[in-house]
Parts: structure tokens; sequence; C-alpha cells
DNA sequence: GATAATACCGACTAATTTGGTAGGTATTTA
DNA sequence: TAAATACCTACCAAATTAGTCGGTATTATC
């Protein structure tokens, strides 16, 4: 029950970005050196990030990446949701309804992982890139 | 970021004993069978939940497992925490200290996860194994 | 006292995920 | 044309999860 470095790494360079943004693309090169992370590593953690939505890409020379929106605009829960994918604290919470029937004989239990999930969700959206730098 | 089985499993074998307190221990073979769980497994997950002192055992013939203290005086969080091992979203959480500063250069972030651990951490408190029969 | 039921213990396995490496292709600026 | 970049695929080592197997120690009951 732990986020992984893959969450800290997508942070950190996000946060790079929003830092530098206004300055055209920078690339995932720099980056990795900047913040000490594998960069092959990084890549497929940007191929996640684009994929979502979160960045935008320019190939060639002196190309990179770029935030797709304002700092302010781009909520942790949402890079999050990118690098780690779906947010469920428990299986049965995977489909994203909200209802708290469900198949198991404890349905009980659901509830807490509900109300939880919930929390989780709502802190995570409160903050966003732009609370980072 | 998610719970696992263990989780699950363990929650439901505490809920199997909460509900037949007072009718003396029951022992594993009965839970497994009850809650469709394999018995080596739940042993492992008993070995943890006596480790942290919230079930009692009986060795021998008619023995078994007991609740060591009333449902009401067992916390979620508890029980989570014995079978997945001490909750912290993030690596440098699990010191347990309270404190935003850390060495990271981005530290921000760390203010994101110790209001989010506060979150999960008091809404699993505020659930006991009563609430779940 | 023997037996069966139980907790308890350690070694092994398969599948998955994480973090990382290596090498290549496609694109684009200079 | 060349160099810098994104982008892609395959592989690898370590850790974790969920599970199996076989054994030992203890104890109530016959």
């Amino acid at each position: 029950m732990m986020f992984t470095t893959k969450t800290e790494y997508g942070l950190r360079a996000m946060a790079v970005l929003a830092r530098v943004k206004g300055e055209g693309p920078i690339s995932l090169a720099q980056i990795a050196k900047k913040e000490h992370i594998s960069q092959p590593y990084l890549e497929r953690l940007f191929a996640r990030l684009k994929a979502d939505d979160l960045v935008k890409s320019a190939k060639g020379v002196s190309g990179g990446y770029l935030l797709a929106r304002k700092p302010k605009k781009i909520s942790i829960f949402e890079i999050v949701e990118a690098l780690e994918g779906p947010l469920a604290v428990f299986y049965c919470l995977l489909d994203e309804n909200t209802k708290v029937t469900c198949s198991h004989r404890e349905c009980l239990t659901k509830k807490v992982w509900h109300e939880l999930q919930k929390n989780i969700i709502h802190t995570l959206r409160k903050f966003t890139l732009a609370d980072l730098i």
C-alpha cells in the first residue's frame, strides 16, 4: 500500500517542466540528469504522461517535452493515475462504480474502502502541479 | 497503490471471529472453509495478527483463535497494519516522523503525501471490526 | 497412554510488478 | 548530411504476492 518511485520520478520530472515553462521544450536527457533518474526509465514514464495528455512532445533536435496545460490545471491525481494506473484501493472498486453493493459476502468492508478511496482522490485532486514549485 | 488480498482475507477472517465471539476458539480450518481461503495462507496471516496482539490462540484439540479484544476496540487500521506492514504512502514517510522537511530536493511533494497519509489513517481508525458485522 | 486435532514453522513455487538496461528506428533542426 | 531527440521493443534482476507442501509441538479426548 504505497506509491512507487514511478510517482516520485514522474512528479519530480513534471515539476521540472513546470519550472521551465515558457522556455520551449526540455529534453528527457536534461531532466534525467537534473533529477538523477535513468533516462530509458523516464522515457517510459513520459509515454504514460503523454498518453494521458499531460505533456506534449516535439521530436528532433532541440525537441523535448512541454506541459500540455498550465501547472494549476494539472492535479496531482491526474499525474498519479497516469503513472500508476487507475487508483483503486481494492479490486472491487476498480470499475469506478460508486455503489456500495458488491458480489462479496462481506460487502460491509466495501463501505470502508469506498470512503477511503473517496478521501484519497479528494486529497490528490486538491493539490496541483503549481503547488509543488 | 492498492491493498492486497491479504487485507481482504484478514478482514473477512477477523469478521468471522467477531461473529462467533463468546463461543470459544474457532479453528483456522473452519475459517478457511467458511471464507474459501487457502488454510496454509491463512496460517501466515494469523501469525501476523497474533504478533500484533489482535488475536489469541489455543493449541490442541478444540483449539483455535479468539479475538484479543472486543470488536469495537479493534480498528480496521490495526488489522491493515498487522497484515500489510506499516502504512506509508511513500518511502520518506516510513519513519513515522511528522515533519514535512526531508532530504529530497522536492520536499514540497512530501506535504501532499503527508496530508494524504493522515487522511487514510484517520479513515481506517474511524472504522472498527464491529462496523463490519 | 494413544490418537487426532490443532497451532506453528520453514522451504519451495509461479506469477506479477518494479526499476533498470540495451539497442534500435523515425523525425527534425541546424 | 549529421546530430539530437522522441519513441519502440526486448530483455533482466529483485521483490512481492498468493499459494503449496511437509513437518513439529501441543493438548483435549477416548
